[in-house]
DNA sequence: TTCTTTGTTCCGGA
DNA sequence: GTCCGGAACAAAGA
């Protein structure tokens, strides 16, 4: 569920409670995670402090006080909860009494001095990888990302060229992390419905206004989503355990069979596969 | 019981 | 070699 937005604001709510802390213990639950959490891990972070927290696509990347790095992924269902030390509770007390199973998805535990930083992923699909300074220029899961949707490089003039290289459905290209980092269903979906363009149309027959519409389409919905505090379906909640309210803004994602919400437009909202995925969009006003 | 959902990687066919 | 589509992965709720 967590896509760029998500990430973000995960991001930011840890940046507020760890960075400048010294991890001065790791508890590993359960090392089967995507990858297998590295026997080392524990020994490589202990009694390093957290100098940077930063977001590439949907990555989250650790800097240690001492060069080295660990970067986490949350795939479908991670999630890096805040509690607090001493009353061992989490800042969001409410957040315990709604999810009562949640505490055996706890994964990883990041002890600082007065909190603990809680891995918790119920699908686990999701990872967390230790790079050192050296190693991590060649991490094979930032390499190859696209540009950042919010980035100024992210603009018509490069996205323009760059889509000539693809000859696929325009969903999958925006879905494709090698083109542009961070978009995952559902705001792929929002986009191309703000857009006006239907999600199977071939990429390389989406015109020069069309492209600057879809884009200036996704750097508003990513921004407004941020802003709202990420998307809560699924339940994703941030670190401290409040939610997002984006879902409440979504046009078409989840609306299969609802009218259209342009209102002079008529048309309804049909739900289809592609690349394995459910694609929602407008019979007639996406062409 | 089966289907759906999510993001990423891997594999086979073109 | 390259590109693209689809399967696989875990787990839970409908």
């Amino acid at each position: 569920m967590p896509e760029l937005p998500e990430v973000e604001i995960t991001k930011k709510t840890l940046q507020k409670h760890v960075v400048d802390q010294t991890i001065q213990d790791l508890q590993i639950k359960n090392r089967n995670l995507r990858y297998k959490i590295d026997i080392e891990f524990k020994n490589k972070v202990v009694k390093k402090k957290i100098v940077n927290i930063s977001r590439r696509s949907k990555y989250l990347v650790f800097l240690l006080s001492d060069g080295n790095y660990f970067i986490i992924h949350l795939g479908m269902s991670g999630r890096l909860l805040i509690a607090n030390k001493k009353q061992k509770k989490f800042l969001d007390t409410s957040f315990y009494a709604s999810h009562p199973a949640i505490k055996k998805h706890n994964h990883v535990y990041f002890l600082f001095k007065k909190k603990i930083l809680i891995y918790n992923d119920t699908r686990r699909f999701g990872f967390i990888k230790y790079y050192n300074s050296k190693e991590f220029l060649n991490c094979q899961h930032l390499i190859n990302l696209g540009v950042e949707p919010l980035s100024s490089e992210c603009n018509f003039a490069q996205l323009s060229q760059k889509i000539k290289k693809y000859n696929k459905s325009i969903k999958n290209v925006l879905m494709d992390q090698t083109c542009i980092a961070g978009l995952g269903n559902i705001y792929v979906n929002e986009a191309l419905f703000l857009s006006k363009i239907h999600p199977e149309r071939n990429s390389l027959r989406v015109d020069a206004p069309e492209l600057k519409k879809l884009l200036q389409a996704i750097k508003d919905i990513l921004k407004k989503s941020i802003r709202l505090g990420g998307s809560t379906i699924k339940d994703f909640h941030n670190s401290e355990g409040k939610i997002g309210s984006f879902q409440n803004y979504f046009k078409v994602y989840g609306r299969e069979n609802e009218k259209c919400t342009r209102s002079r437009c008529g048309g309804m909202i049909k739900k289809i596969t592609i690349g394995g995925r459910a694609s929602f969009f407008c019979n007639i006003c996406q062409q």
